[in-house]
DNA sequence: TTGAAAGCGTTACCAT
DNA sequence: ATGGTAACGCTTTCAA
């Protein structure tokens, strides 16, 4: 048995009144709702959170009042229980903080309020280790559904053990949707990276550019390789050729941008005339860096992103890039989510140029 | 009784094998540890998630051999029912998409992680019957704690409606933290946007400033009613003036900083040094907006904004601002949830004026 | 050290 | 239409 409050609190005969002790007051149940009410619980629960409509509307209003008079809330982990089914969706993404993630957070709560649900947010920013870790503690919520944003191509065995995990998941009930990771086997909003880099490169190719450098993030992350091999691709198409000591690994954050950047101006990189980074926080910390090396954006040298967060439009000169339209992308995925479509559907939202002041007509010799 | 699966699917005798059947398997559950292992649930729940160190290290392994091997992952509601407590810490903000927000957010989330803790966010954009609702739906979840940030003040009651809720939340145990709401009655992380606002005021005048304009949020929005009344203190002190038809009330976002910049321009504001927008989304919103005008920031007009958020420095001419740390503030907040410290506790952190390009010294004719 | 059993707050079946 | 009661998956007391 529980701590022995039972017995000797019930004798004088009611609810959880202030029963003059200070301890934590235990909360409002809804026995303590019906006993109020005068019905049974299942009379109680019927009304309050029951579908069916079998209740006599007089008891029906003295129950809701009685739920009224005593603020009562039902207890969310005990429906969970008994219903089977919790009203819980897990988002996983990399870094709260990024204007990307955080867009696309913004869409997807939005939609599960709409529906009804609360979502719970991991962070899975250190490594895929850790992504992993992150499923496995959310499979102990049982939400509804679990939402992979941003996560990693890892190797050694990591991103197998991932996908059986999820995979399992998805076998006791829960749904999986991916963003932007077309090769899993789960349904997926597919933002079109490689496509849209790869207009991306035309378009900038057809303002006259040549030489390029390219900033982007580690291998292992899907989006920014998508985006790469797009570019290249792109380049290629037009003709351009990519001088390879110009394509610099960094983080895929603001910082890594402004370092990547400052390791550039530190070379000699006369003659480079655009550069590219696989998105706009790395795009707009390089335009930073330099600016502090006394070169100007969109006239010493032209910089272009992929995102279209905000602040695209409000660094000087306005940064060209690929408009991803991030809170469609959470709204999507939160909709995938909860179709209940149990066949890996792949949903495909598309990323257009944004050609801005960052990088005019180039006029060559 | 529930779902006819108890007796017909025990007679074969063993676990949650696959059936044949297609549908949805049924989830692991500690019985299945514990048969397989061929010891009690009792066993298993003390060797899994038990404190208490009294079970024979053959059974301990063989328990936890038999966790692995199922893949067992114990239901969090179904722990929480029975311990009477849950893991999660439940964050109310106004938008997640706000880069304000998502900072707290990210350090919030990165301290709960820390201890164990998943935390659930809600977003009261709307209004604060909204932010009411939402807190009533929380109380649901049965969280240890409420963060709530940016909250507002309300009028016409509902203010003590989300006091009385908030204080019967605390009254069942759990902990309350809001942030810069330095009057209400729970714990507070508090930000002095009011000193710090009126040490800005101060070094702009020292600057050399005289003839300010402020774009502020409305008067229900806590943070930016302290910021106003710091800045307009700070400029008393300095013996400078206001015009009041240079105070423009505007959402707190970018677009709303944009919309109120453009509303300026069209009226004549020759002889306006200097705006101060309540924070830096607006502040750089209405410098995209003066720059659309033709103006540049910096030289024609200095904008100064609060917070410094990471693009304060990616702008150009860069933001002057007051910086927050962010992060710290939701790291404290939640510092503050889990210390258990019932009373209403308060920590300060302090805001520094940063000084940028976007307002030079100005040389007076 | 171990297991049986009660109990946590709900829901839903079954009978009334 | 209503109430009794088993059940959900787990923890914890109590007795062995």
């Amino acid at each position: 048995m529980r701590k022995g409050k039972k017995s000797p609190a019930q004798a004088p005969g009611d609810g959880p009144g202030p029963t003059a002790a200070n301890g934590p007051r235990r909360a409002v149940t809804l026995r303590d709702v019906a006993r109020e009410a005068g019905v049974s619980p299942a009379t109680a629960s019927r009304v309050l959170n029951g579908s069916i409509r079998n209740v006599r509307d007089a008891n029906a209003a003295r129950v809701r009042a009685a739920a009224a008079k005593l603020n009562y809330e039902p207890h969310m982990s005990a429906q969970a229980i008994a219903r089977g089914s919790t009203a819980t969706v897990a988002l996983v993404v990399r870094g709260i903080d990024d204007p990307y993630f955080s867009s696309i957070a913004a869409g997807t709560v939005q939609r599960a309020e709409q529906a009804g649900l609360i979502v719970t947010m991991a962070v899975a920013d250190r490594s895929p280790e850790r992504e992993l870790e992150i499923v496995r503690t959310l499979r102990g919520q049982r939400p509804r559904s679990i939402i992979l944003a941003g996560s990693r191509i890892a190797g050694n065995g990591i991103r197998e053990t991932l996908v059986e995990e999820l995979a399992a998941y998805r076998e006791v009930g829960g749904s999986v949707v991916v963003i932007s990771q077309h090769d899993l086997p789960f349904s997926t909003v597919s933002v079109d990276n490689s496509g849209g880099a790869e207009r991306l490169a035309r378009a900038l190719t057809g303002l006259g550019y040549r030489r390029f450098g390219i900033l982007r993030a580690h291998t292992s992350l899907r989006t920014s390789q998508d985006r790469y091999e797009g570019f290249v691709a792109g380049l290629r198409q037009a003709g351009a050729r990519l001088d390879e000591q110009w394509v610099i690994e960094a983080d895929f954050t603001r910082a890594g941008g402004y370092a990547a950047a400052r390791g550039l101006v530190e070379r000699d990189i006369a003659g480079l005339e655009l550069v590219f980074a696989v998105n706009d926080v790395m795009a707009i910390g390089a335009m930073t860096a330099f600016r502090e090396a006394g070169m100007t954006p969109g006239r010493d040298i032209a910089v272009a992103g992929f995102d279209d967060i905000a602040a695209a439009l409000d660094v000087t000169p306005a940064l060209t890039t690929v408009a991803v339209p991030m809170h469609d992308v959470g709204r999507t995925a939160m909709d995938l989510a909860l179709s209940g479509d149990d066949a890996s559907t792949v949903r495909h939202v598309t990323a257009d140029v944004a050609l801005r002041e960052s990088t005019p007509r180039i006029r060559r010799p």
